[in-house]
DNA sequence: TAAAACTATATAGTCACTATAAGGTCAATA
DNA sequence: TATTGACCTTATAGTGACTATATAGTTTTA
């Protein structure tokens, strides 16, 4: 298949499948005479982990190191393990910064209504005075 | 004062200061003789103000608005809660993805332990297999 | 036959900095 | 006096993961 019809099986712009290509992610493929790239299902699968790993919001770093512990099928999967375990731990503190961030809008947001003037607003004069922890 | 005691006194890089200048968002300040940029407390101030609305992750583009606002003191003071309330929605959704994205990666992980070879990792497998929703 | 849809490469832009290079200025010290 | 070190200047490139644009060649469809 070209690269067109590869991108709409899995749902990426073709921009991005030739960028996996620069970067490593996925193997150049076979062209045809007019140098037009032609993927076998071996690609799709590989491109499908890839926007997988992406929805996960693993790195293209990550996502590379994933892919050379698949070829390397007899090692102790530990490393993978690990690897998770510290995305894991990412996502669960940019959970609790954003929770933080969120009280301390909503905290800003009270001290205005609508119907003042810029120069009364409570919303400015907190960020201007700094009355912020 | 010079740019590394306004620097240290806000608590940002020389660097950073420079690049709010050329942004626009940091006005330029007077010069001595030999080119040496000289600042005053309304520069510390108005640097203070952009950190605070950084630290609550509000864009360059977002804190330009304001500063356009704080030079309209008798406009209805509306739109900048509009910023606010825009900005808490966006919080509340990247929160609510994290949590998705959370338990994906935990259920995941969930699939293995440290003690099998890679080919049998549930991890990977998981990954591979495309047993997400 | 001509238009449209597709493909190719190369290059620049996004965001908010951060890093690096290459140099000028100033005060204190050897 | 020479030099070290801390400071300042500008300009340019890099970060991450794409996305957009420009330009051109190819294939498919009307």
């Amino acid at each position: 298949m070209r690269i067109g019809q590869l991108a709409r099986s899995v749902g990426v712009d073709t921009q991005t499948i030739r960028f996996y290509e620069r970067e490593g992610l996925l193997p150049p493929p076979d062209r045809q005479d007019n140098g037009y790239r032609i993927y076998t299902e071996r690609h799709v699968e590989r491109l499908a982990f890839i926007r997988r790993c992406r929805i996960l919001e693993l790195s293209l770093a990550e996502i590379h190191e994933l892919q050379r512990y698949q070829g390397a099928p007899h090692q102790p999967c530990r490393a993978i393990n690990t690897l998770l375990d510290d995305q894991i731990a990412h996502v669960q503190s940019q959970i609790t910064d954003l929770q933080v961030l969120e009280k301390q809008l909503v905290s800003l947001r009270a001290s205005c209504n609508d119907d003042r003037e810029i120069e009364a607003c409570g919303v400015l004069e907190g960020l201007s005075e700094g009355s912020m922890q």
